[in-house]
DNA sequence: GATTAATGGTTGAGTGGTCAAGTATATTTT
DNA sequence: AAAATATACTTGACCACTCAACCATTAATC
């Protein structure tokens, strides 16, 4: 009956937060037929040089596993929103590039997912927002740290 | 190219963190043969009087569907972690009791699960925990009330 | 230069969930 | 009281991932 530590509630906050504030993210995301995963890698490929990365990255960068990528690549490959591309210098790896089209797609996605963004944020100021993802931010690392 | 709003940033914040500070957690669990949303129910039948709650609130509690409670009972009666309760006064709805057998394993769990969240909190100060959970609430309420 | 080890990616099997439809019981309407 | 509607839960079909085993290629070792 003892209660729990105060890292465990910042834990159920983080968990139960994410779920209500992506369900919106993703409403609005699906009205482009796509999932939140889908946009995270299309933003990767956005900033990334040369719009592409390789696989591995990729998988990395957005907390898959490489065989979830490739699983997640496969249709948005066959619709033509990435492409892939063979290096010559290494067969085994090939890299991703986001296409032409699949720019376009991604800046429509970006701009109604931001709008729900701005909704889902609408109770709080500037600060506490900036606030918040700064001790996100530090809880990650720290996340991070404990895993070595 | 334009950069995302920091209300966006926030969310990518979010995301990546849970997604880290999970890990550690999940792995904690996994030593005791548990998921952490398995763990997620025993804990809100422990608090709840009695020890019990009807599926549909459980479902809505831990952010899952009726479907989804369900299927993740189902072993865990198997195993009698938890036991159905019949209710006379109306025979729809069934009642999840956390077993004497469960309320062991729970705590037993729990024991692991708060060592875990100890470690990925580490580099955080009591205030900076606090903080980050203040915020999270404020932001959850934020989401709920942009929902409607 | 052939063998072994490491790296990048894919595939099969399994898990943990969703949604839509279905079943059983309760409640409301007529 | 019968019929229509609503509620609580379960089931079938599917989806998005994981892990472990695998294939292809490159790098290291002898």
């Amino acid at each position: 009956m003892t209660e729990l530590s105060n890292s465990m509630q910042l834990i159920l906050a983080l968990v139960k937060t994410q779920g209500q504030v992506l369900k919106p993210i993703e409403n609005a995301l699906s009205l482009h037929g796509m999932s939140f995963s889908e946009w995270l890698v299309m933003h990767k490929l956005n900033v990334a040089s040369d719009r592409s990365l390789k696989r591995a990255s990729l998988a990395n960068s957005i907390g898959l596993t490489a065989s979830g990528v490739t699983r997640l690549l496969k249709p948005m490959e066959k619709i033509g929103l990435v492409e892939k591309v063979t290096n010559q210098r290494d067969a085994r790896m090939s890299l991703v590039r986001l296409s032409e089209s699949g720019i376009r797609v991604y800046q429509e996605a970006t701009d109604s997912i931001e709008q729900g963004a701005k909704k889902v944020t609408q109770m709080m100021s500037v600060k506490q927002i900036e606030q918040c993802a700064g001790l996100l931010t530090t809880l990650h690392f720290s996340a991070i740290e404990a895993s070595h």
